[in-house]
DNA sequence: GGTGAAAGCGAGGACCA
DNA sequence: TGGTCCTCGCTTTCACC
């Protein structure tokens, strides 16, 4: 059983840490530990802590996809053929080596996955969905939808 | 025009730096440098021009939701009224503002809008669908659909 | 839990090839 | 561009409260 929240308690300080790492995982300790009115050896120690604890998953720099050249951003919703385990296994673990998907998720409702994909364009795209997505183990259905917009992208997580 | 990646000739080397700080944003330059073969200035420089030129956009802390006992992530589809400009710009700008709201797309298809959202447990997510989402402006129809596992999270962009 | 100090390392700049 | 110092400030770890 995971750790949960209750097993670990978490103060005001605890969380304007996490909030100021969730907005700039570099801020330096000496920065961190005034917004919290702190001295550094004890916010570095809480800091520690969250990593160790696995509260802190990592530190990941965000890039700019169309900078990189992907002009699409499509969810992709797929129907399985069955709901047999295996199934799903295999159509997970092939998922995981796609770098192209950039998300995955098991889901309820009418579709068994949704996927976030990138794509340099619209007809990269096409061929991607074609040649991978719909070959990939016990695909039955899909469906696309584009980003017109993305209109909300950190992906904080409220600290209450 | 945005800057894109024709404009901004980009190398081996600074690839193999957006990959690195992709998967540890906290890397020393030091380390950084040795793992890409230049020393540590040069290296610096890149970062720094990648940060400028908007390749990297910022270095987020990735937290773990359900240590922080958000154990109900879900894909909100949201269909509005009608397509004028306006109730589109205040339903965005709604969404902007609401925490649990993680990421929320502009897509094409059936609905208009797709939001991902974070709850503690089913009971608080059917509260929040009720009391807020369905009370933004122009909403007409919202079709939710539960992540049951997440199979790829890590969002990082593949660097052909 | 908190503070303060000390050592050592890295960030960031000046300058050369 | 890349490489070589150099220096200041921060990180990290003490011992102690």
């Amino acid at each position: 059983m995971a750790l949960c929240w209750e097993d670990l308690p978490m103060d005001k300080i605890d969380k304007k840490i996490l909030i100021s790492l969730q907005n700039d995982a570099r801020v330096t300790v000496a920065d961190l530990s005034e917004q919290v009115s702190l001295t550094s050896s004890p916010c570095w120690r809480r800091v520690k802590a969250l990593e160790e604890s696995g509260v802190i998953r990592g530190y990941h720099a965000e890039l700019d996809p169309r900078r990189l050249g992907y002009d699409v951003t499509a969810f992709v919703s797929v129907m399985l053929e069955n709901h047999r385990i295996d199934v799903g296994d295999s159509f997970e673990v092939a998922v995981q080596g796609i770098p192209q998907v950039v998300a995955c998720h098991n889901v309820s409702g009418r579709y068994d996955f949704m996927l976030e994909v990138v794509a340099t364009d619209l007809e990269a795209f096409g061929e991607f969905a074609r040649n991978v997505l719909r070959t990939l183990p016990g695909v039955k259905e899909i469906y696309s939808s584009f980003s017109l917009k993305s209109i909300k992208h950190q992906r904080r997580l409220p600290l209450p």
